[in-house]
DNA sequence: TTATATCGTCTGCCATACAGACGATCTGCC
DNA sequence: GGCAGATCGTCTGTATGGCAGACGATATAA
């Protein structure tokens, strides 16, 4: 139809404003499909893998981590314990915190969703060779390094001196 | 740096739930600082993106392009037009609908937000060398050009088929 | 003409996020 | 030890935003 139509993308500059944000609806979309067992659908997905994955010392981590607001952290945990799927634990160091670790079940249904989340991404990537896949989550992965929004470079330090 | 925290990614399966999230809300705040003009922020400068470089032929092509519900679409339109950036003209072809095109305004706004969008991505990425930024574009286009909730994957094979 | 679907708008409801206050606790200082 | 200030997690109230549903106007098919 359109004789000018290439030229109808986002043109050279700003691809994140146009496909990332389409691909990344999508991946959410999918995500959501896939997160029957969890509450709050991608979120919960994110939250569960950052419960697991990345040991974050409490909940005001997790929060700042996920960039959710503390308050919002607390009722999406609510309904995480509520399912079982994780646990409050008191930190004996700091009685103030709760240290958030997960279920076994929790654990189980993170890995049965990562599964899941994983099989959901080749489709999703399936305009890709698989050596592009892996380059494109290289190259994501280390862009992300870099971002460190309100992250004190100084806390890497002390864990990395903290023996065990 | 740090010996061990790596790991604390979320493994090697799905590099999307960890670190794309991260990625783009520091995109999407970068984004937000620099549209002081826009409303809606990061959404409005999407939005005005598909404005102009995709010729979308209706506010509901506009919304569902965009993941957009109709009935945000119309009040998000309300605020780009009252700033003077787009406008609402009847379409000759079917009068219930109407064609959203730019103002001269609403393009330079655009030109201007663009030229600072591509500066904040640049430094976003710094942790990238310029080859690796490329093909870390490149790789986000083609895969999202394989996301068509709606989209008709004829455009697609049009568009590899015309010779760059 | 009639019936049905679509476009854009409007209304009302509901979920959700955020500001602020609160008790409990930690830290630093005296 | 006692005190002041900061932090953690929770709770309450508010406001912002999205979505379902209905509506008039219009297009399309029978």
């Amino acid at each position: 139809m359109s004789t000018t139509p290439t030229t109808t993308r986002a043109g050279q500059h700003s691809l994140f404003g146009w496909s990332l944000a389409a691909l990344l609806r999508e991946w959410s979309a999918r995500v959501d499909a896939a997160a029957d067992d969890l509450p709050q659908g991608t979120r919960g997905y994110q939250l569960l893998t950052a419960v697991v994955h990345g040991d974050l010392p409490s909940q005001a981590a997790l929060a700042s981590t996920l960039g959710i607001d503390r308050t919002v952290m607390t009722y999406l945990l609510d309904a995480f314990e509520g399912c079982g799927l994780v646990e409050r634990q008191l930190d004996p160091a700091d009685r103030r915190a709760r240290r958030i670790v997960a279920t076994d079940k929790g654990q189980e249904v993170l890995a049965a969703m990562e599964a899941r989340v994983a099989a959901a991404e080749e489709e999703l990537l399936a305009g890709l060779e698989p050596g592009q896949r892996a380059m494109l989550r290289e190259l994501l992965e280390r862009a992300a390094m870099g971002t460190g929004p309100d992250e004190d470079p100084c806390r890497t330090v002390a864990e990395a001196t903290t023996p065990g």
